[in-house]
DNA sequence: CGCCCAATGTTTTCTATGTCAACATGAGGG
DNA sequence: CCCTCATGTTGACATAGAAAACATTGGGCG
């Protein structure tokens, strides 16, 4: 069963998640196309269970990444930033399964949101320690963390999408662009 | 045959670009199923119409900004970024066709690309014109301007696509939420 | 050992969709 | 009056998701 997902998620990262057809998955995983049926639901299911297996790897980064410096909120604060970021270049099949536009459904997935919730609760609360040291700009953190969240979605999506690479900056740039991109971004959680 | 592209707008407002088909936009606009294919080579190919719209529009739309403000370049600057995010919340059918995952190919479209460049060079010109008037940061304005539309792209994006909807931010709110994160990012963006 | 059953996979079939080819129609111009 | 082009229509084909019916296999248990 997990080979089904791997191959699913090679064949994600190579051709896009629209591009994304069961039978490919099946054939890459050397079984009959209609085989998965006996794992998944169908199509959306496979997905479903990608953004899931997602969601669980981002929340455990974040949240490893704000208990590695429990005495340093600021140090906590990046680390969950730049957590985020290196999850999306380091799984970005997953990234795209869970952030893309046709995702799969909230409504229909309800451990999906749940994990998705876990994951903006740890940018939560790694602003409010930050906040409560006088180290973040004050303000209502739950607005503050999707600010941040759509912010870095948007750096990572632009990296992924080879959006990037497109405008003439290849690989390396790209990756010191990125950087320049965190700290742009940092500021404007700086205090006033 | 605009027509055409009506009819599929409106599905692709209503359920997103991967649940976009042919057919039903045939059907919407009364026309038989195959009919699409005296406009357009395919499925692609009215996508691709669709995001040349798209970026005709956003050229004008930033061009207007920023010439509506010749003697204010902290004021075109400004309005440029607004005129961003304006236009993905008026057009979203529109938006995400030319900014989705599964946007057209760039390389079958070359034409798209040509909009979209004109399109950064308008940010990158109104960075520019800041920048020598020494209001807003110094730095590479082409790496400038990439990160601006990433960030804008992403909070645009997280908008669209209900995310903020998703956290618990109804209309009024997420509207009031954007402004906030206009103004954090606008700060990223000032002279150090 | 021999039986049973649950898991996994296969074959077959149905439907929806993108795409293409052949044919129809209707308006305008030479 | 006929030709031509733009526009549509109908029918066919291949692919893909989905579901149903059948097959295989491997372990637990009498």
């Amino acid at each position: 069963m997990p080979a089904l997902k791997n191959a699913a998620l090679r064949l994600i990262a190579r051709r896009g998640v629209a591009a994304f057809r069961l039978r490919d998955a099946a054939r890459e995983a050397g079984v009959s196309h209609a085989a998965p049926y006996r794992h998944f639901a169908g199509r959306g299911a496979l997905l479903a269970a990608i953004a899931e297996d997602g969601f669980r790897d981002l929340h455990a980064a974040l949240a490893a990444a704000r208990e590695s410096h429990r005495q340093d909120p600021m140090a906590a604060f990046l680390m969950t930033g730049s957590a985020f970021i290196f999850f999306a270049v380091s799984h970005p099949a997953h990234f795209r399964v869970m952030y893309g536009a046709d995702s799969p459904d909230r409504a229909r997935f309800p451990e999906i949101h749940e994990l998705d919730m876990a994951c903006r609760q740890e940018a939560i609360d790694a602003l409010e320690i930050g906040q409560k040291a006088g180290l973040l700009r004050q303000g209502d953190a739950r607005e503050l963390s999707v600010i941040l969240f759509a912010i870095l979605y948007g750096a990572a999506g632009a990296y992924l999408d080879g959006q990037l690479a497109r405008v003439g900056f290849p690989e390396k740039e790209a990756e010191a662009l990125m950087e320049k991109a965190a700290w742009i971004i940092l500021e404007g959680f700086l205090p006033r």
